[in-house]
DNA sequence: AATGAATGAGATTTCATTCAT
DNA sequence: AATGAATGAAATCTCATTCAT
């Protein structure tokens, strides 16, 4: 399955098309799910013609691979940027950079969010998400080995997870502020971890 | 869409042959995924005839939905188990059982959980299986409020997502070792609920 | 296609069977539509199981067969009774014989009238039912024979089928007073046999 | 049950297909009858694929509804020509010019005709089609009202109803002679309307 | 005689994709 | 570059009928 764009558009009008049909998609999955997903649906909502999607993408699940490697891609340079000087600055300091990353990142569209979790689990992923998902991974894990913590790995991968689901959560209830789930988040993070006087719930 | 059996089997050549749909239908949700799920396939792995799949299942969404149904009401017994006798125990017990719950729930079948996490993205979630997850977060939350934590609602939330979160991702990565995960899920917990002295991680 | 029914019931529980799945059929064709006709709906209707029914009745058919020859049979009967004295009264008495013959066997059960004429139409008929549709407009010819027409074939066939559309479109409509519809039918029959004082309408 | 077009042909190729998706149903129709209507076979003799079929309808009924929808309007429009100048000329000629109408409607594909009366046995009648039968019904009122004739809603409806009888039942028979049956009409109508001198059948 | 679970042919319908214009 | 009509494989689903109990 040919799951990379045919081209890519270098024309204004094609730039225009070309992101019209990711964001229809985009929306099609947040309104009515995976199952409503098709091609045909995805051209009118576009606003272009079933055979110009075809132009840009060879197959739905381009687009599907595209809107994830756009979204991973983004958190993977929030994430570079949150540790960019981790050397020069403390722990807490990052942490919370990083936290404000990921609680950005994904209660900025919670539902999508949680539909490309979904297809991230559930399709047969390209070799390129798999690559950013392993580098978000892999600069936590770079990150939590500079917090002088063992088992780097397995601890980015709880965390990620653990945080994942909570945030996750948090969105599909309908929560909005940021703030407020940042510091639960920060609980999260640092009882996990067992970084520094993780205050009290309800304190 | 329908989404409820046609009907409850009564004899017993019926009841088989309404397990057996179930489970080839969970079978190829484990081994395929939702998108090579489809009612042939599930009536020949189940061994009936297409025929006899409808007889019991107006559609391909009442077979997850029983499915889910079924794994959910699962877990809340387990979760009303292991608090039955939480006024007379200590804190720590019932927390352990509590998350050996979840931990041995969801390393059964790793992928099945996973799988059913995400039905929403392709299913109307219905009522009931609605009505059963409230019942159980309520459920922690009773627990939480009886060992003396506030904003229990919202603690059992996040708490029951996050490692959710962190054991759906354990058992992706192919870890069986419960007893392992049983640890880490404690941290987790214990660290987030600020409950008691989380021992340093790798220790 | 077999199309007569496999046995005749003759113990008294049978009887009861038999007859109940003849009426469940009418009523689910009256009340749904011959799509919605299907033997386990007619089964069920009937209150007995789709064994049963085809422990009676061979194919769906043999049951709308079934039904038709009955209704026919019966037209028959009313037929040959209004005609039976024709040669000793007047072509008057007897015509008004015929009439409330017709006209109150369609007005009992309109909508069921009028799916047997479909029926007839549209299935193809068993020998038998042709030879009582037979032998209904010939008993009628004969009568227009005695009344000293010509052409009684043709005219009885077109007397009959008009009759019957009229007839037919006022039960639809709800029209349930036979002798108010009988009195219209007598101005049809009269006024194209060119009988008597046709006397004008409206007086 | 969804029974209107999905789309309307725009482009040329487009309404070709379109109208021999209709014509095809139509001819099966004829040939076979409901019972053997089915979209395959539809897509098969109309030259199209099943899915070019479905394009334009959403289900067979729609395919159904819609030659209805056509031979109605037609006949509605035959009526209305045929009554247009009824002001200006004498009753006689205008009720030639209907019944003309009505035989000729009738008798071009009589088995056609009969199948789409009996169509509401089979078919959830749609408001169009109704309006449309009703503004036939009331196009033969306002004529038989300037004819002089009270009760004219009643009369048209027995008229039409008795008319349709007797002409389907000419054309189920085979009989293809125009003048002969126009003549049988106008015997039918003028005598059930105690119009002028109906001469006597047989002359 | 009655039951009802099971069957499977065949119908309906969807939708990713192609291709002529 | 864009269009949208057309395709058809593959899925969903129905229902007449059989047969073991």
């Amino acid at each position: 399955m040919r799951i990379n764009p045919r081209k890519t558009p270098t024309q204004a009008r094609a730039r225009v098309s070309y992101d019209a049909i990711l964001e229809a998609a985009a929306r099609i999955l947040v309104a009515e799910g995976f199952d409503r997903l098709n091609t045909n649906r995805v051209a009118e909502v576009a606003g272009v013609s079933i055979g110009t999607l075809y132009q840009y993408f060879p197959s739905k699940e381009a687009i599907l691979a595209e809107i994830i490697r756009r979204e991973r891609a983004q958190l993977l340079e929030d994430v570079q940027t949150a540790t960019r000087d981790m050397a020069a600055e403390d722990v807490e300091t990052t942490l919370e950079r990083l936290l404000r990353a990921a609680v950005g990142h994904q209660l900025r569209r919670p539902k999508l969010a949680r539909m490309l979790e979904y297809a991230d689990a559930v399709l047969p992923l390209e070799e390129e998400t798999k690559a950013l998902n392993a580098a978000i991974l892999q600069r936590v894990a770079a990150f939590l080995t500079h917090a002088g913590l063992e088992d780097a790995d397995l601890l980015a991968r709880d965390l990620v997870a653990a945080l994942r689901g909570m945030i996750d959560a948090a969105g599909m209830a309908g929560e909005t502020d940021q703030e407020a789930l940042l510091l639960r988040s920060g609980r999260l993070a640092r009882g996990y971890l067992g970084l520094g006087p993780s205050p009290a719930v309800g304190d």
